[in-house]
DNA sequence: ATATCTGTATGATTCAAATCATATTAATTA
DNA sequence: TAATTAATATGATTTGAATCATACAGATAT
């Protein structure tokens, strides 16, 4: 786990937030990398004309930030969704660092290696046109990746490019065929 | 450049393809990792019920598979675009000598932020639902990376995930509206 | 130079997802 | 516990992007 190379690499400083508190807002300049200990964090980014949209939703044991490493500013804002324990890095001292300790570097880059192939998969989910192959296909990479994540069905319906409608709608229509099964926000697929 | 730090630790060996041969296939165990010298590779995944779709378009100076270097096996095809010079390192080697080489580890971490920054835009980018308001995003977030890149219509049309007849009438419709400017297939933000 | 394929372009039509509206239930907060 | 907010749910309607079809230009290959 990355958070456990950085701590043993640079020592640990954590801070405490409340849901609605930001960890840091778009624009600012880079100064931490961070880590969830404990609860639950938004990355959100605020589009010129219309509503923000979630980038990610980190949970403990996640960093955040760390593809703004090389920036000089962060390109999102971080918004505490559950309060959080979250765990503090200098980047400086983190860059200086990875200088000398090949470990905590490669620790890191392995961590950058899922984000793209996790980002990927999304990225081919929402060139799917069809609401149904849509979240099925979404489900099929979920479920093969075997952690549960423990989303909204609103989050979701915006991760995967859809209005929270039209996945209501679809969900229930993959139940009522029995390709799905679901309890409560669990959606599970059927063989 | 990520190239020169692997030639100088790694050396090189670089083999010659034609349009229409695979550097490598969709679910082959990653041997070696890839750098485009000339040429053009396209990164295409099959997706289980619909047609291939283009998860990247490599140009000369990418590497490529790169966020295959924890994996076992390839997840998607490298498709000879533009008959290719391509440099091969030994996947093997290469992160023998990330254990020992901090500057080429950071070099390669540095690339892997930019792929999940630009990853990160386009899922953005493919969250607008309106054809126009989509089209316009994505130029800007072109304008601001300064990079020429030389896309077909068609396949720019299938990288923010419209189809393409969608796309030439939009950026027809951008035209005529003066919002942008186009040379052949050269796009440009009005104002 | 000719043939073949691919990209560009536009028209006509369909359809499914967005949108707007309104309840109901669940989860937070006071 | 009550009050408030957010998520879930579903109906009615609109809209705009996909799809199908066809044509032409440009590039590649023979």
């Amino acid at each position: 786990m990355l958070i456990d190379d950085l701590h043993d690499t640079l020592g640990s400083k954590s801070i405490r937030l409340k849901k609605g508190e930001y960890v840091f807002t778009q624009g600012q300049s880079v100064e931490n990398i961070f880590c969830v200990i404990q609860g639950r964090v938004r990355l959100m980014r605020q589009t010129i004309e219309g509503a923000p949209i979630v980038i990610h939703v980190a949970f403990a044991g996640e960093s955040i930030a760390e593809a703004s490493l090389f920036s000089e500013k962060y390109h999102c804002s971080a918004l505490v969704d559950i309060g959080a324990e979250i765990a503090v890095f200098s980047k400086k001292t983190l860059l200086n660092r990875l200088q000398t300790s090949p470990k905590l570097t490669l620790s890191l880059l392995q961590q950058m290696t899922i984000s793209v192939r996790d980002l990927r998969m999304l990225n081919e989910i929402k060139s799917i046109y069809s609401a149904q192959e849509r979240v099925l296909t979404f489900l099929r990479a979920e479920f093969k990746q075997e952690q549960e994540l423990d989303l909204s069905l609103k989050d979701i319906a915006q991760k995967i490019g859809l209005s929270h409608e039209a996945f209501y709608r679809t969900i229930k229509t993959l139940e009522t065929e029995g390709r799905i099964c679901r309890s409560g926000r669990h959606l599970e697929l059927v063989d």
